[in-house]
RNA sequence: GGGCGGCUAGCUCAGUUGGGAGAGCGCCGCGUUCGCAACGCGGAGGUCGGGAGUUCGAGCCUCCUGCCGUCCA
């Protein structure tokens, strides 16, 4: 999605950056030659960042607006945004009418993340004044309400009258026509009550006209711009008011909306350069405090150049903000996805430190900054501050335990090219570093300079390039959106809504059948009996999966019709819809508008209700246990177990488990009723109820507390009070993901099984050992180094009977092949260690010559040749066990002084030691004497 | 979702045509010393991440799988 209210990627920014102005001949807006000499803007009044702000949100709540908060980075009903782009996206459903809120202006200063653009800004941040990963959107919204007129007529009381900018600074843009849409005859006539004609720019479908996709709602914008006439940027775009008026349908023709509407957005970094009168957004008190500090960190003082050392200062100032501003929406560093987006940005700015000397961990010492700067506007800086810090110096240790890991093989790369003549690192190995072991390019590219190498750029990028292309083809098939319901025209289900009543009971009875669909999500009339299908009814008690809380399982069925239907699963058919139940039909059929009754599984809702409350008490246990970082990154609240992920740098200590455990199960005995209202969520969140992140939460919320132990906010469902959970067991501990633990447990009933099992197994291991259990672990050791003791015993035994067998040497059958010593012998039941030994010990004994074992056990042959070490000049172990290793049915190799083989037929054994001779002959170049 | 690299003694890691599992540090014992450090000698400590396969034989080759790291999407 390309949201048009933007500010610092559109293309015509990147235009003008280049030093092409949008309109040329002079500064036209003060009527005089070129430049202004005279500082018109001095009437501009001056104001904190801060006040900003609140100035603009407050002028649209004086004009009938709700201020509403920023909501998160991370987008929560749209898992394929990345990270929230525009200051629309939380009212995409309110501009789509799928949702419908008690207020139809709205004003916000929204949190927004650009790094995954066509044109890589990431690397646009650093060199240029204006390019930000992390800014605020100031937006004012109209669903359906006001339209084009106050929009415009807001907009420039904003600029001119609050904020007192000079009109003849302001410059604005209406969409001139084209591609079968009218030029915006409306905008022009509104706004040439505010400025002259010349002023109104008329642009074409790049700048001027905005859509949300390839469909739906669409319509032409207007932009304004301020005129510096001096600077990198002579006129910078402050503000686009996007104009909703058309909806664009998959033919692509463009049709009116019944109700058009207003999205509007404004970069406060460039709005405050402009008020503090700066040509650069890092010059105002937005980013000053944050150059100051990394100044004084490194020892440097920012001066707004374009020097290295302050490109990086701005590197590094933009990045902690996104970094913050992430982690506190609940974004951990990781390599997947919007976790490794933000190790990305935090690398660099890590990489960027170094260039300014700062070799130490720096990056976590700048969120007091942030949390001082803008604390009050964004309370969950704050609030998550301590988390941010750890998990900030968490990823600062492992980076730097990445470069101490991948250096010596990049030293070891290029001292490799540097005795070459050309002295040039290979492009896929300098890739192989970076894709394999982590270490950034221009890190290889700065070490191999000092060493006068150089970096084979093009085959560089080409591995890129080719990396790219396998990822984005592989990857194509896996983005397909689940199947969708087919409701666009059932106006019943609309008008029906969400009614889950199953906080308060298990069963309703007398409910109508709302609709049904087949398997296909398709609208039906009828299930039949043995068919499968979805219901959706006017009311249930079913719960469906939400707050990692598992759907509720139980049957559908009418009294009347005598059919009766199992439920499987529950589905969201759309937000604000009822739900679906997925069902099997097993007898009668279910008719439209037939009424049912619906009775969930209540001895399995019971068991998952333990679990879910006991998840509440294990969250607020391991807060109080390991630290307030703890914080939640998954959830799954089945009937037979609960599993929980959080936020936490080192595994959990045995001890720390058993105190957790036990602050649980204290919290159980104590019985408090669980209590569960519905507050404003503004309210629920400033008393402290724990919120998750990258949740989106209404207006209101459902808070469910443990008086005096735990508050959430949760729409699951739990038990009446904590005695009802019985017994809390935690049955593993484990890491998921750098940073992330999991602990599962049990409860109640399962609690009890889990724990018998345990004794079961404890039980028999005692009575196997014959050992009280404080004597057990004694007891596995004596027997463990005991069969230790006896092992190796028996093998030494086994070798000493081998060797001395019946008390001499005559079992080992010696003889001269052409000045050679040939020593020979069978021994049964030897395995390869004791063969060696053998082995060696006869060559001791021989002193000089070769000697060949062969084993019997299990039916196969196991045969060890040696030859002494002035021997094998001569003749080789390998060669001889080569040939007739065949002889008993196997193969085998090995070294000059020693080799091994193996068979398959123990009766051959003494053939083979016969030919033995011969073979030895053969290779010493003798010819064989003849067997006698 | 797709690649690449790693996993061997308590720790850090070696280990190539597939053929005796190693080093350094640490630990224990002995020696040296008044004692300690250092040093010398000796010793304990290993399911070579797990499972299958190929082979007479697998730390090493093949397949599956787990975990860690890293890059791309």
């Amino acid at each position: 999605m390309s949201a048009g209210a933007g500010a610092s990627s559109s293309p015509r920014r990147s235009r003008a950056s280049t030093g092409s102005p949008i309109w040329t001949g002079g500064c036209r807006l003060c009527s005089r030659a070129t430049t202004c000499s005279e500082d018109v803007s001095s009437k501009i009044v001056r104001m904190t960042s801060n006040e900003i702000r609140s100035s603009f949100l407050k002028f649209f709540e004086r004009n009938g607006h709700r201020i509403v908060p920023s909501s998160s980075l991370v987008p929560g009903d749209d898992p394929t945004l990345l990270f929230t782009n525009a200051g629309m996206n939380q009212f995409k459903d309110l501009f789509l009418g799928r949702e419908k809120r008690d207020y139809r202006r709205a004003t916000t200063s929204q949190k927004v993340m650009r790094v995954s653009g066509k044109h890589n800004d990431l690397d646009n941040v650093g060199p240029s004044f204006r390019h930000h990963t992390f800014f605020e959107m100031l937006g004012n919204f109209s669903f359906g309400d006001y339209f084009k007129k106050e929009a415009i007529e807001y907009a420039w009381t904003v600029l001119t009258d609050v904020w007192k900018m000079p009109a003849d600074k302001l410059v604005v843009s209406i969409f001139k026509g084209g591609h079968g849409i009218p030029r915006d005859d409306e905008a022009f006539e509104i706004w040439r009550k505010f400025v002259s004609r010349d002023r109104i720019l008329e642009l074409g479908l790049d700048d001027n006209f905005w859509q949300m996709g390839d469909t739906g709602p669409c319509g032409r914008c207007s932009e304004i711009y301020y005129v510096r006439g001096t600077g990198v940027d002579p006129e910078i775009e402050v503000w686009n008011n996007v104009f909703m008026e058309f909806e664009r349908s998959a033919e692509g023709v463009l049709k009116p909306l019944p109700a058009p509407s207003i999205d509007t957005g404004m970069g406060l970094e460039r709005v405050t350069a402009v008020l503090q009168q700066k040509d650069s957004n890092y010059d105002t008190d937005l980013f000053m405090p944050l150059l100051r500090q990394i100044g004084s960190l490194s020892g440097r003082t920012y001066a707004g150049s374009m020097s290295p050392d302050d490109v990086s200062m701005r590197v590094v100032a933009d990045h902690i903000r996104s970094t913050t501003f992430l982690i506190a929406d609940g974004v951990t560093p990781s390599n997947e996805w919007r976790g490794y987006v933000l190790r990305k940005i935090m690398r660099r700015a890590m990489r960027h430190g170094k260039h300014l000397g700062l070799n130490e961990a720096f990056l976590h010492r700048l969120v007091a900054v942030l949390d001082r700067e803008m604390g009050d506007a964004y309370p969950e800086v704050r609030r998550n501050r301590e988390m941010v810090e750890k998990t900030i110096l968490a990823e600062e240790h492992r980076f730097e335990a990445v470069l101490n890991e991948g250096l010596p093989r990049l030293e070891a790369e290029l001292a490799k090219v540097s005795d070459t003549k050309s002295k040039v690192l290979p492009g896929e190995i300098a890739f192989r570093l970076y894709d394999t072991f982590g270490i950034p390019f221009d890190f290889i590219e700065d070490t191999a300079t000092t060493q006068g190498i150089t970096i084979d750029r093009e085959g560089y990028d080409r591995a890129m390039e080719a990396q790219r292309d396998k990822a984005r083809a592989q990857s194509a098939f896996g983005g397909r959106k689940g199947q969708e319901f087919d409701v666009e025209a059932d106006d019943r289900l609309k008008e029906v809504g969400d009614r889950f009543e199953g906080y308060t009971t298990t069963r309703v009875s007398g409910v109508p059948i709302v609709s049904l669909f087949d398997e296909k999500r398709t609208p039906v009339d009828a299930l039949a009996s043995g068919e499968s299908g979805f219901v959706a009814l006017a009311k249930t008690p079913f719960y469906l999966e939400a707050g990692g809380q598992v759907s509720d399982s139980g049957r559908i069925f009418s009294e009347a019709g005598g059919a009766s239907a199992t439920v499987e699963g529950m589905v969201r058919i759309r937000a604000g819809l009822p739900r679906a139940h997925h069902v099997r039909v097993t007898s009668g059929s279910l008719r439209v508008r037939d009424l049912v009754t619906a009775e969930v599984d209540a001895e399995v809702r019971n068991a998952t209700r333990r679990n879910h409350t006991a998840t509440h008490l294990l969250h607020a246990a391991l807060r109080e246990v390991l630290g307030t970082h703890v914080t939640q990154k998954g959830s799954l609240v089945a009937p037979d177990r609960l599993r929980f992920d959080f936020v936490h740098f080192q595994p959990v200590s045995r001890e720390e488990l058993e105190r957790i455990e036990r602050i649980v199960n204290e919290q159980i005995v104590r019985n408090t009723p669980v209590e569960t209202d519905v507050r404003p969520t503004q309210e629920a969140i400033a008393a402290g109820a724990m919120a998750l992140f990258g949740e989106k939460y209404g207006d209101t919320v459902r808070v469910v507390s443990v008086p005096r132990f735990s508050m959430e906010l949760c729409g699951g469902t739990h038990v009446s009070a904590t005695g009802d959970i019985g017994f809390f067991a935690i049955v593993a501990e484990g890491g998921v993901a750098a940073g992330v633990r999991r602990i599962e447990a049990v409860t109640g009933n399962g609690a009890v099984a889990w724990a018998q099992r345990q004794r079961g197994v404890l039980t028999e291991i005692l009575d196997a050992l014959h050992a009280p259990d404080d004597q057990a672990v004694e007891a596995i050791e004596k027997l463990q180094s005991e069969a230790k003791r006896l092992g190796r015993e028996v093998t030494q035994l086994k070798t000493k009977l081998a060797m001395g067998g019946g008390g001499s040497a005559e079992d080992t059958d010696t003889v001269e092949v052409a000045g050679v010593k040939l020593a020979r012998r069978k021994v049964e039941d030897l395995d390869k260690d004791a063969l060696r030994g053998l082995s060696d010990s006869l060559k001791a004994r021989i002193k000089s010559g070769v000697v060949v074992l062969a084993s019997a056990s299990d039916g196969k042959v196991q045969i060890v040749v040696a030859v002494t070490p002035d021997l094998t000049s001569r003749v080789k172990a390998g060669q001889i066990v080569k040939e007739i290793a065949p002889i008993v049915g196997g193969g085998g190799g090995g070294r000059p002084d020693f080799a091994e083989a193996g068979g398959k037929q123990p009766e051959k054994i003494d053939e083979m030691l016969g030919a033995s001779e011969g073979v030895l002959a053969r290779l010493l170049g003798h010819s064989t004497p003849s067997p006698a």
